[in-house]
DNA sequence: AGCCAGGCACCAA
DNA sequence: TTGGTGCATGGC
């Protein structure tokens, strides 16, 4: 399978994100080519994405797991298309960048580099509640945990896949089963009220994409107790897909503006607000590429 | 050992 | 709206 892809896009760079933690579990790179299980109604094939000869990246199934039915295979286009926004055009992106002293040097290195998503709703609130006020590499084990206690895995060509656990199941669990994974008490109770909305159709990201805008979905989400304006953004940028989503509070985008603009100590709001006031419409893509300078 | 993490709820003005 | 405080837990 086939997908073409614009220009201003490297599958390189791409990949080197999803490098960044060697405790990733939800994806495997090797030689280049990243592997992932996907679960699209009954069936969860096992797919190899590398570059292909032109603007174009191949899909591979692995083993005997390439979806019978049309519709699934389509279902798994549609998740590469989204995970890497092969659909936006960030050539606007990269004009504003030129002539901003935060943004030039980034997109000079990363060029192609998109905003890496996590097209399911579940999943990418929770990564957000478990990346809270929390380091990286241990978010990394706690989602890990979480993953080979509550999700399942798929066998294939020698090799272990994870797939995410679903709402269901988290919604059926106390703070007790999750607490074996430990962290907080609270993250428990987020994670299990997050599954049980998504569960019963309250939240949803059709629902919340029908919203209309970027403040209104953050308003739908900050409702949710657990969920504070940096969860309702990063849910916004990395599975919305509002370019205008902004994690302003974001503790790493302070360090990546203190690092590039080579001073002592992180800015105050009022200079973030003002460093970042020529991004408008394309918060989101900045702060990726800030977010890319630190790894 | 001590500061810091891809914050949030809660409370006061 | 803004500005503090407590929180819990592990990395480095």
């Amino acid at each position: 399978m086939k997908l073409f892809v614009p220009a201003e896009f490297n599958f390189e760079e791409n990949v080197k994100y999803l490098l960044r933690s060697s405790n990733e579990c939800l994806h495997r790179i090797d030689n280049n080519r990243i592997y992932k299980a996907l679960s699209v109604a009954d069936e969860t094939p096992v797919i190899e994405i590398r570059a292909g000869d032109c603007r174009e990246l191949v899909v591979r199934f692995l083993g005997d797991t390439a979806p019978s039915r049309k519709w699934v295979r389509a279902e798994v286009a549609r998740y590469v298309r989204e995970w890497f926004d092969l659909d936006r055009d960030i050539v606007p992106f990269y004009r504003l960048a030129e002539s901003d002293p935060l943004l030039k040097g980034p997109v000079q290195s990363f060029r192609g580099l998109r905003t890496v998503g996590i097209p399911d709703l579940f999943e990418a609130v929770t990564w957000g509640i478990l990346g809270q006020q929390m380091n990286l590499t241990y978010a990394y084990t706690l989602k890990r945990r979480l993953v080979e206690n509550f999700g399942r895995s798929v066998d294939c060509e020698g090799k272990t896949y994870w797939i995410y656990p679903t709402p269901d199941k988290i919604a059926a669990c106390s703070v007790e089963d999750l607490a074996v994974l430990r962290m907080t008490v609270k993250k428990c109770e987020y994670l299990i009220d997050t599954a049980q909305r998504i569960a019963s159709g309250e939240l949803s990201k059709l629902g919340l994409l029908q919203t209309g805008s970027h403040q209104a979905a953050e308003k739908m989400l900050t409702s949710i107790r657990g969920i504070g304006p940096w969860t309702a953004n990063y849910v916004s940028m990395r599975c919305l897909r509002f370019p205008s989503a902004f994690p302003i509070d974001d503790v790493g985008l302070h360090n990546a503006m203190k690092h590039i603009l080579g001073r002592d100590s992180k800015p105050s709001k009022a200079e973030i607000r003002q460093l970042s006031a020529g991004w408008s419409g394309w918060e989101s893509y900045a702060t990726f590429y800030l977010w890319r300078v630190l790894y």
